[in-house]
DNA sequence: GGATCCAATACCGAACAGGTATCGACGCTC
DNA sequence: GAGCGTCGATACCTGTTCGGTATTGGATCC
């Protein structure tokens, strides 16, 4: 499991369309999907259902977005508190 | 930035010596040197002060395992909520 | 000042991630 | 119900990354 791959799980749930989300993320459809199905692979869970239509989360997937979107923010608290500190302080 | 870069980064910080971390983790030592160098590289601040006796955490790298810790519950209690719901009930 | 212990670098091969092209499945329109 | 459009999935190739072995550079200790 990677960052990368977080990101992209989240943009996905959001977007609920691999293609659209695979736009916003400045990347092409097929790694995005290939990830996605890693993820899944990883976890031994499926978190979308796959319909003609796009993606639609299931339970799985509500719960895990919910842990993604801390992890993605825990990282971003990091960072930050690393980097500000580097800058002396974050503005002026 | 990786999980691995991260879970490097606490085994480094935690044995103060980057060989006994790469043990630890099973690595070698010259990838986790570099896994190190390159984690400082992108937030772009030193995180240790590195001594002849070993590796010696600086005030942000004190910062940041705390937020690394952090991170990586965060992703273990990912994975534990969607793989309990897999598996349907963790034990029996 | 030679031996020792540390992290850093050079170099190489395997694994990974991303891109283009294409497929297979499903739904819609006529 | 045939053809078309829209999904995600797969095949295939390529550039990058990651990990390993061998070696270096620097500091300490005797």
């Amino acid at each position: 499991m990677s960052f990368a791959q977080i990101q992209y799980f989240v943009a996905v749930a959001e977007e609920a369309h691999v293609g659209r989300a695979a736009q916003r993320l400045h990347v092409s459809q097929p790694p995005l999907s290939r990830s996605i199905r890693s993820l899944e692979d990883e976890l031994g869970t499926p978190l979308f259902e796959r319909t003609p239509r796009g993606m639609r989360l299931l339970p799985a997937g509500e719960t895990f977005l919910d842990h993604a979107r801390r992890i993605l923010g825990a990282v971003d608290a990091a960072t930050r508190a690393v980097t500000s500190r580097a800058r002396l302080r974050p503005r002026a």
